[in-house]
DNA sequence: ACCTGAACACCGTTCAAGT
DNA sequence: ACCTGAACACCGTTCAAGT
């Protein structure tokens, strides 16, 4: 009986966390929860007691995305050189927080509010985009006063607009590639 | 009885412009509109008269920044160097756009959205950005390759993340600064 | 002409009642 | 333990009824 209560409640998670991921991913981070429960055949009070915030469900969602760009980190950070490992991270940021419309806006606040369900995950990322820029920094590739703060705010803020337009990635990594270099000559 | 109501009706319009300014003012572009009208002390239908959308009732309210970023950019293009122009405008352009919480991103909608009713005022302003930059450009004070929707979509960048944070004027200046002479070493 | 607010169809969130 | 859905307090938006 308890086995059986288990199995239902780890199914109710996982069919949770797959509507999500299909509300989310067309309708963006800011959905409607009762249509998330709907569509996962479950009661919107099941909802609210495995994920108690919307933001502990998005957590759930993107988990995977941020280990994958620590890992995606460490890749980088052994087989390029750290220009270009900087520059191909930040392009694989971009990419991956536009998996879900408002994910941008989601991960900025998050990173600004030490309680937030996101903050870990979000907290992890940016550890790994400033240790790519302090090799690229070490190199002489980038310049040595410009902080992991600063270098994330950007890039969110390439995410940002990315996240809102229908721009394609070309566009994306142009808009990297200019804010590396800088637009003054 | 005529100009009765029309001044009846002018008051109404004025007191939610009022009411609105300050609402979105303290919790941003996407508050109540019925809040709106229960400050305005007006019925929730006569703000839908005065105002069919949420976009119509910003528009009206920014307006005013958007004709002052005009003339602001036409003034800095006579009394100062084309670089220190552009980056002086771009500066104004963030410090305004940030006056409500949520503006920034209902601009960058509004651009990408010709029936919006923000589209005419926001796309004078994708103007003005352009002008200077021509001339920013005709100087060789920046590259020539850059379009003027790479630079707005870069300096929209910068207001949408300092919409979302507690940024202070010097940290926006500073990303300011680093979009126009760039991270890379 | 213009104003009003009830009415409708939705939300997010909680919590007593069920198994 | 876990699930359910009614209940509450809000929305945005429309529209018949009033002046």
């Amino acid at each position: 009986m308890v086995e059986a209560s288990r199995a239902d409640a780890r199914r109710n998670h996982e069919r949770l966390l797959i509507a999500a991921h299909e509300v989310f991913g067309k309708e963006g981070s800011e959905s409607s929860l009762r249509e998330i429960a709907r569509r996962a055949g479950v009661g919107i009070g099941t909802l609210y007691r495995h994920f108690p915030t919307r933001e502990s469900l998005l957590e759930a969602l993107i988990r995977d995305s941020v280990e994958q760009l620590r890992d995606r980190a460490d890749q980088l950070a052994r087989t390029v050189p750290p220009e270009r490992a900087l520059i191909t991270w930040l392009q694989d940021f971009v990419q991956r927080t536009n998996s879900y419309g408002g994910m941008p806006a989601a991960i900025v606040a998050a990173l600004h509010n030490r309680r937030s369900d996101l903050y870990a995950s979000c907290e992890a990322m940016r550890v790994a985009a400033g240790e790519l820029l302090a090799r690229a920094q070490q190199v002489g590739a980038v310049r040595p006063d410009v902080t992991a703060t600063e270098l994330f705010a950007l890039a969110s803020g390439v995410a940002l607009v990315a996240d809102q337009m229908p721009y394609g990635k070309a566009l994306v990594d142009r808009l990297l590639t200019l804010m590396m270099s800088g637009l003054a000559r």
